[in-house]
DNA sequence: TCTTCGATTGTCT
DNA sequence: GACAATCGAAGAA
């Protein structure tokens, strides 16, 4: 059973640390039956100055996951009907994380697809609430230690990723933002293509 | 207490 | 491309 990444992995800049996760696996044992995937998109939110970030106004009931400690789970229901999945980076009291926007499926496909509706694969985990639907998350899972092996909701070491096939650009679906947060670079993203081609 | 709106998705035109 | 779904958190009053 692979060990899952250290906390210090986690307290680096939030988008180093967004950068780093690509190519490392999501996982999440519930219902018995193990899910995973690597991880193919994220998103970097970066303290109270960020005007995108969750924590730009201060700390509240709902947010204050984001200033504990780093490594754990930050889960967020939003529109009504969906929730979010990310982890804490940095360290506590300093309000970042990383958001989980898409995951190449690998483990677990029979119970993806029932609770994706059947649809077909490529759509299962090709956005933040398409993947937490996938991998089962809810609040129930909400700070969880991604870093300790006996919890269901954790990432383990997956394939490294060089800089050559990395994208960036700015953070999706954050018009309410002010310059210069809104045009940040801090969305990472892996063509899929790519670890469908390593053996 | 009232109002607004969201780190989205699926459906319809 | 436009828009409804759906509800709790956050901010205003």
């Amino acid at each position: 059973m692979p060990e899952p990444l250290p906390v210090s992995f986690y307290l680096s800049r939030p988008a180093e640390v967004a950068r780093n996760l690509l190519g490392q696996r999501l996982v999440c044992d519930l219902a018995g039956q193990r899910v995973s995937g690597i991880i193919l998109e994220t998103e970097a939110y970066d303290g109270e100055e960020d005007g995108a970030c969750h924590a730009r106004s201060g700390k509240t009931k709902r947010n204050a996951p984001l200033y504990g400690a780093p490594g754990y789970a930050y889960i967020y229901f939003t529109y009504g009907m969906h929730w979010l999945t990310n982890v804490v980076v940095c360290p506590a009291d300093y309000p970042a994380g990383v958001l989980f926007r898409a995951v190449l499926p690998k483990e677990g496909l029979g119970l993806m697809q029932v609770r994706r509706g059947s649809q077909p694969r490529r759509l299962w985990c090709n956005g933040p609430a398409k993947l937490s639907q996938a991998f089962g998350i809810t609040g129930e899972q909400n700070g969880l230690a991604l870093y300790d092996p006996e919890s269901p909701l954790r990432i383990e070491a997956g394939i490294p990723v060089p800089d050559t096939v990395v994208k960036t650009g700015p953070r999706v679906g954050i018009d309410y933002a002010p310059e210069p947060w809104r045009s940040m670079p801090w969305r990472f993203w892996v063509d899929a293509n790519y670890f469908l081609a390593q053996a």
